[in-house]
RNA sequence: GGCGCCUUAGCCAAGUGGUAAGGCAGAGGUCUGCAAAACCUCCAUUCUCCGGUUCGAAUCCGGAAGGCGCCUCCA
């Protein structure tokens, strides 16, 4: 079964077929470290992420581009702003780039290039462009001529005269066409610059991503993603840039995730609705923020609320408990092959229903459905019925492979295997037996509730109390 | 003005022309010392509305209403 893809460049989904077989180049586009990164950044960290996941989980090597742009007009905004050097806001918001995608579970691209260290590769690609007739330096600017590139407008479905008609673009006199995009620009006093051809200067936004992207998988890219507001200009520039100097396409798929809300209304400096990630997850299980966006579709539009986050926590421990179980039960007693073969099907069933929900455009929310039916399965059998272990070894195998592996979820929830703490829990567990054994109602309850309020919960079973983080 | 998207239960959400997955919340029950977790049962004769095509439409076509995004170096 092929994977298809929705390509923004033909408004379809099609098979998705790598340039060379068996391997797939990925480029994501990354953060501006000019501030912490927010709720709505994490949609395509998440989901590219697993998509990333799922690619090698169906046998491709992926190289995994995830670039930083650590030159730009926030960043040095931001430096004025502090009276630091540029390079001092870019080093900090970079780490906390890094240290939010640990938490959230997204993993390490294969590279994470940063703008600063590409600026020869970014020289030698404009001035390829000005050499070719493609661009055109003014006052040491330097702009790509849209006029000289036939395909411009075709990713974002535009049309050139229309766009003219009724654009906000500033007027500058600089410019052959308003529409003409800056792949240089000249620095002002106070600016990080670097040499040029043209002057002392800096990259334009777009020339990053082209020239990092060329540098890593050549002229063609596989996958090309980023959020939906990237497709105009961001994605549309880098197209009439890469293939005007290639002539090649850039890229074979473009996606693009849909925009997130915060309680309906759109996140945005000016409401003040801005939610950084750092802090959400100060409150929220970083693992509730990966299941609140797998629940949805990645191209549709989301909203963020608490009541949401709550809801995908929920979600998140229905399908935690069903992994504790599993995980119970073959400890146990191991897999035997004697086992009822129709409940063992029925899972083999599910995930195959799973891979399908996968393959038709990143269908996550299907999938994650499917994940739930298996969560019923493990939950509704008796664990000491014979052929318990033969279904739950199938169970696990879905969950470490497709919810661990793919959607990047943890399900464990022991207290980071810290010795001590496992013993002190299991000291109370043994005192509230005690006390239970002797009807002692309000010490057991006590001792449940009091370590219940420091987040371990306790559950009791005919075979004795187990435990687990809140 | 241009381009595009969306509307499915109280809420979130999947849905590939063949008779509405799943989650959350809620109700009742089982289990439990009580809980928790889990299980069982119930919870959309119907998919914004109006037409059309079809043996058959949430799915296709046309129209209406409502909502949203991009066209501003915001993912």
């Amino acid at each position: 079964m092929p994977l298809k893809l929705y390509n923004t460049m033909n408004r379809k989904k099609e098979d998705f077929v790598p340039l060379n077989e068996g391997k797939v180049s990925f480029y994501a586009c990354g953060p501006t470290v000019y501030d912490y990164f927010h709720i709505g950044n994490a949609r395509p960290l998440i989901i590219f992420d697993s998509l990333r996941r799922y690619l090698e989980y169906k046998g491709l090597e992926v190289n995994y581009i995830v670039n930083i742009t650590d030159v730009d007009d926030k960043i040095i905004k931001k430096a004025n702003a502090e009276g630091v050097d540029f390079s001092a806001v870019t080093r900090k918001y970079t780490e906390a780039f890094y240290d939010g995608c640990a938490k959230l579970g997204v993993r390490p691209a294969t590279h994470h290039p940063k703008a600063t260290d590409f600026i020869g590769q970014m020289l030698a690609l404009v001035k390829r462009l000005v050499d070719e007739g493609h661009a055109y330096e003014a006052e040491g600017d330097v702009y790509f001529d849209i006029g000289s590139f036939k395909g411009y407008g075709k990713l974002s479905g535009r049309d050139i005269e229309q766009m003219q008609a009724g654009a906000r673009v500033d007027v500058d006199e600089k410019k052959r066409n308003p529409l003409d995009f800056a792949l240089w620009k000249a620095a002002k006093p106070g600016e990080p610059s670097w040499e040029s051809p043209w002057g002392k200067g800096r990259p334009g936004w777009h020339i990053e991503c082209s020239a990092m992207g060329m540098h890593y998988a050549g002229d063609t890219l596989d996958i090309h993603a980023g959020g939906q507001d990237l497709i105009f200009p961001h994605h549309e520039n880098e197209v009439a840039q890469s293939e005007a100097a290639s002539g090649k396409p850039f890229a074979r798929y473009w996606l693009h995730n849909g925009f997130l809300d915060i309680e309906g209304e759109k996140m945005s400096k000016s409401l003040g609705n801005f939610l950084m990630v750092k802090d959400i997850i100060e409150q929220y299980d970083p693992m509730a923020i990966r299941v609140f966006f797998l629940l949805k579709h990645y191209r549709s539009p989301i909203d963020f609320s608490e009541e949401r986050i709550k809801e995908a926590k929920a979600a998140l421990d229905r399908l935690r408990n069903a992994y504790a179980k599993i995980t119970r039960v073959l400890k146990k007693s191991p897999a035997n092959d004697s086992a009822e073969k129709e409940t063992v099907e029925a899972v083999k069933n599910l995930k195959a229903s799973m891979e399908e929900a996968l393959d038709d455009d990143f269908n996550t929310a299907r999938a994650i459905g499917n994940l739930f039916d298996i969560a019923k399965t493990v939950n509704s059998m008796d664990e000491n019925s014979s052929d318990a272990a033969a279904v739950m070894a199938e169970a696990k195998i879905v969950f470490d492979t497709l919810g661990i592996g793919v959607f990047g979820i943890t399900f464990e929830q022991e207290a980071g295997g810290d010795k001590i703490v496992d013993d002190l829990v299991q000291l109370f567990i043994e005192l509230r037996a005690d006390a239970r054994k002797n009807k002692n109602w309000e010490l057991s309850d006590t001792i449940r509730d009091r370590l219940k309020d420091i987040g371990v919960v306790l559950e009791d079973r005919p075979d004795g109390t187990t435990w687990k983080l809140g």
